[in-house]
DNA sequence: AGGACATTGTTAGCTGTGCTAACGATCTCG
DNA sequence: CGAGATCGTTAGCACAGCTAACAATGTCCT
């Protein structure tokens, strides 16, 4: 029966990324403690970095946070200059997150600090193995966009599940 | 130059694990909330569920925290009646700590419901992409394995040195 | 024996992240 | 204009992580 041997599989896949996201975020949260960011802001400043200014809004739902959360975060990482907040001219409601020089400098330095953590570590894998690391993590990123997409269309998945109805 | 192609892809490699992480937390605290455990709380549980009974110290370790968060973090599950505190006999300093048998129930649960959040994603896998992201896992948590050995050795004079240490 | 030291777990107090509820300000549309 | 939606913030709760300080116990050495 092929599908409870999946279902096995995917079992024990939880439990094993479900623990090796803890630790790994444990532990790369006491590298990135040496520069003052944690993981949500380190995170958060990443996406204003390569992804340009956003909205405190669209932060929020690329950061699959709620706004209130967000807005915290960006006040730390405004307080530490990193980003600065900027009103926008027609809708006088948006926050506009920009990251400052400054921030994108710390940025740099946190992912130099974090890879070399991760460096003595990688130099110890072959080639093949990095490559099979490197496509666990794509499909990794992938998968979570999918949980979060049915997560997001939970209440659309039966089109007539009417609000109201019972 | 081999080894600049592997610093890039080592970087690129921590960018997206780090990424991955946090989000993959995020969502799955989601459904852990359901059952009213955080991910600490099932991380620490799941530990004396399958390595049986242990002390306080020893979780601590485990987990990568510090006593006092681990103190608390067994009161809560203590609380929730999952766990339970019985002192050592012949060391009365040690606290060991026990599963009991609703503590046990609870995380299959919670192991049940993280799986099925995870399954309809994981159906849209092939058999070779499934194999390829638990080849991931298991390296993933191998580096993580190796990063917390390097870490605790960072300190340490000549104590059970490193296989290949000067 | 007894006293100095180490180990174990706890408490107290700080920071940070996550949430919901409630609110003020602003935009949009009838 | 006014009703309602949208956006960000504030307030207040629970929890996780830390360090520092402590009590209780075990160990070791003279």
């Amino acid at each position: 029966m092929k599908s409870r041997k999946r279902e096995r599989d995917a079992l024990a896949l939880a439990d094993q990324l479900h623990s090796a996201a803890i630790h790994l975020l444990r532990h790369l949260r006491k590298e990135d403690d040496a520069s003052g960011l944690s993981a949500p802001r380190l995170s958060a400043l990443s996406v204003v970095v390569f992804g340009g200014p956003a909205t405190l809004g669209q932060l929020a739902r690329a950061e699959q946070v709620k706004p209130p959360t967000m807005t915290r975060i960006v006040t730390g990482l405004e307080n530490d200059g990193l980003v600065r907040r900027e009103g926008d001219k027609s809708d006088k409601r948006l926050t506009r997150i920009h990251a400052t020089p400054q921030g994108q400098r710390v940025l740099m330095a946190g992912r130099a600090r974090r890879v070399k953590l991760l460096a003595s570590a990688v130099e110890k894998l072959g080639a093949a193995e990095l490559a099979d690391l490197g496509r666990g993590a794509q499909l990794l990123g992938e998968l979570i966009d999918s949980m979060r997409r049915q997560n997001d269309s939970s209440q659309n998945r039966f089109r007539g599940a009417a609000p109201g109805s019972p």
